[in-house]
DNA sequence: CCGCATCCTAAAGGATACTG
DNA sequence: CAGTATCCTTTAGGATGCGG
């Protein structure tokens, strides 16, 4: 794997951009629950719509699809249905979607490293409470 | 600013780490809505409470409040009471909280760049259904 | 196999009033 | 100023059943 975009850019003195409204729902769009592990399984090839049901541990037909939706108009994913009887759905990584692999990556890694820590953050908290 | 380590471990070839529950469970309770913009208004110093709240557009006390708890039970903010009359309260980073602040600058550059891109699908998708 | 529609419950979160 | 407490509305999301 090469440099990455993401890693040039932290290192260069970036004025203090302030979130907008839009970017922030984006990031809501983006990065909650289902579309987290959906992204993260997608990540490793494409799809078929009960793979990643039994991928994703705990998700509902209902939740699965709306997040694949969501997905799909936010241009993170892509839909291909196959005609056959009954069709075929695959679900893969758009290119788009493809650009916040390494940003995942980099959220786990952060998670972590960080867990230790915050558990004893959280530890020391309820003691104190 | 300096190399991070973000950068250093997404050019690495990591192994496809699963995200577990409490990783996921982590990054639900420092990326939501109201904690991205916390932490944000945080990176550029400390704050009262009532600073946070105007600086954050449409929070509600009750939000404000909870999201701090939780930020400080997570070990990304300090809260320091100074016992004058009334009580003056201060927010700030921890050095744990501290180690987000490149990743939430990735998020936000991401969304920048991949927006327009985005706005597209959204008016490809809609027009389609 | 994939997914929509319906119903229903649980949880998030706003509005308001009050306190050290 | 910095909260807590209460009430009440809105939303997310599970369960179930049906359809292409």
């Amino acid at each position: 794997m090469e440099e990455t975009a993401v890693a040039k850019v932290t290192t260069t003195g970036d004025a203090p951009l302030r979130l907008t409204r839009e970017h922030r729902e984006l990031l809501d769009q983006v990065l909650d629950k289902w579309s987290l592990q959906v992204l993260d399984t997608l990540c490793e090839g494409p799809r078929r719509f009960n793979e990643l049901r039994r991928a994703i541990p705990l998700v509902t037909q209902k939740s699965l699809t709306a997040t694949l939706r969501r997905l799909e108009r936010n241009g993170m994913v892509e839909r291909v249905v196959t005609s056959t009887r009954p069709v075929a759905v695959e679900y893969r990584l758009s290119e788009l979607g493809g650009t916040l692999q390494d940003l995942i990556d980099s959220l786990y890694l952060w998670t972590a490293t960080a867990l230790p820590e915050v558990d004893r953050a959280r530890s020391q908290f309820d003691a104190d409470a």
